[in-house]
DNA sequence: CAGACTTCGTGTCATCCTGACTTTTACCCC
DNA sequence: GGGGTAAAAGTCAGGATGACACGAAGTCTG
């Protein structure tokens, strides 16, 4: 039995749009420049380092190719059909991972680097279409019962912020009483203390994530590093 | 950078006791017959076929190292930290099985594969205690919110031994009345019309799975469309 | 065959959770 | 100071869940 490739690549996720309102969920996609696939848009990957963790190569993968900086990384699944590359047989283990709003400045000013609505994707390379549909159900999936928008915002925020986000990625609108009862008693979520000024109305109280309380739903490997709050990350 | 080796591993569970009573949730280890940690107990797994994709590895692997035959495979994880392996550098990808409780028989006559109760294991080699320990939780987990006793029953069954097989994996008791009532409204499970014979008291209603009704959390391979859950607040 | 015994299966009720909706509060702007 | 706006709190009905009671349908025993 030859060995086959082993590659680790990642589904970035963000929420693009104009200042919390109107926003769309997105991601940037590579172009391939070599065979097979040239020219096509893939996800962003590589190898596995000699010295690395999955998710250490996933996060540098996910640097060198896009420049981005990921605020949550989790393993997604390792896919591993013998015919889904068309010459060297490559099993991938692919991870998922968010990266705030504010950071589509930081992608590469690359004509082969790219952000796609995640409602509009193109003809992707290999399996990835599968890949990034699977990613998405994950995502959704779990912030409908982690109740957690990882990653996606800055170290404050009020509650409308965190509720549009929600709607961003859900696709459906929420009552703002009942999503602010919910979100208060899952204990995710802190009042700061402070108020958000500048608003045309009464100033909305600011919160910031609940560090004490860990993550449902972990990985079985302490991924926290990178999930050390925004403010604080690495 | 050096390829990896790549195993394909899978964490079997079943139902040991007395017939539908006293039940305990065990798995079968083999024992190592070569460096490094030879003689220490393992999960059982190796490698990856060329024509195999890793789910049809998996199961393979199973069968040759233990007879058994699995009646539900999923993916777990993939392990790939640098030092989980003294010598070459080893990616596993770890699934995870059920096997039926009338199993144990095809287990191999063989001192080098044993079943050991989950709660109540020997040191393990590599990583594998890390492994386990996180497909009981994923076992439990997945068992609390499908409401599906996926491979540890024959097709048919009643609604007492579907429950005693919760209560054995969940550690916890479970009222038959509210049971009854849950999983009869999921339409997980559809009256065959039968009853059960040979008991000294009233012959339950013989029960088999709903084929029709897809599983919750799919395998990207095998993912639907359309699926609906709960939502976090409206 | 009568009555005890066992588990199956159904029914009831209080409580909690959720979604839909209303009301009050606090600020900005003119 | 009044109107506009969104924050924040409150109200209410319906559905799901847990605790528990009770009748139903068999076997077993004297």
């Amino acid at each position: 039995m030859t060995q086959p490739d082993l590659a680790v690549s990642t589904v970035i996720f963000a929420l693009r749009g104009t200042s919390s309102e109107n926003m769309v969920l997105s991601l940037p996609l590579v172009r391939r420049i070599r065979s097979p696939f040239e020219g096509t848009w893939a996800l962003p990957g590589g190898p596995l380092g000699d010295e690395e963790d999955l998710a250490q190569a996933a996060g540098r993968n996910l640097r060198d190719t896009t420049g981005l900086e990921p605020r949550y990384l989790e393993q997604l699944y390792a896919f591993g059909q013998p015919d889904r590359s068309p010459d060297n047989r490559v099993v991938s283990i692919v991870y998922w991972a968010l990266v705030g709003g504010d950071e589509f400045a930081a992608t590469f000013d690359d004509e082969n680097v790219q952000w796609f609505d995640a409602d509009d994707l193109p003809t992707l390379a290999f399996d990835h279409a599968l890949i990034v549909e699977y990613a998405l159900w994950r995502l959704r999936n779990k912030l409908e019962y982690s109740r957690l928008a990882h990653g996606f915002l800055e170290p404050t925020f009020t509650l409308a912020q965190l509720r549009k986000v929600y709607e961003a990625v859900l696709k459906r609108r929420l009552d703002p009483g009942n999503f602010r009862r919910t979100v208060e008693a899952s204990g995710q979520v802190v009042p700061t203390g402070e108020r958000l000024a500048g608003t045309n109305h009464r100033p909305p109280q600011l919160y910031r994530f609940n560090t004490a309380q860990g993550l449902i739903d972990p990985d079985p490997l302490t991924i926290r590093t990178a999930l050390t709050h925004p403010g604080v990350a690495s």
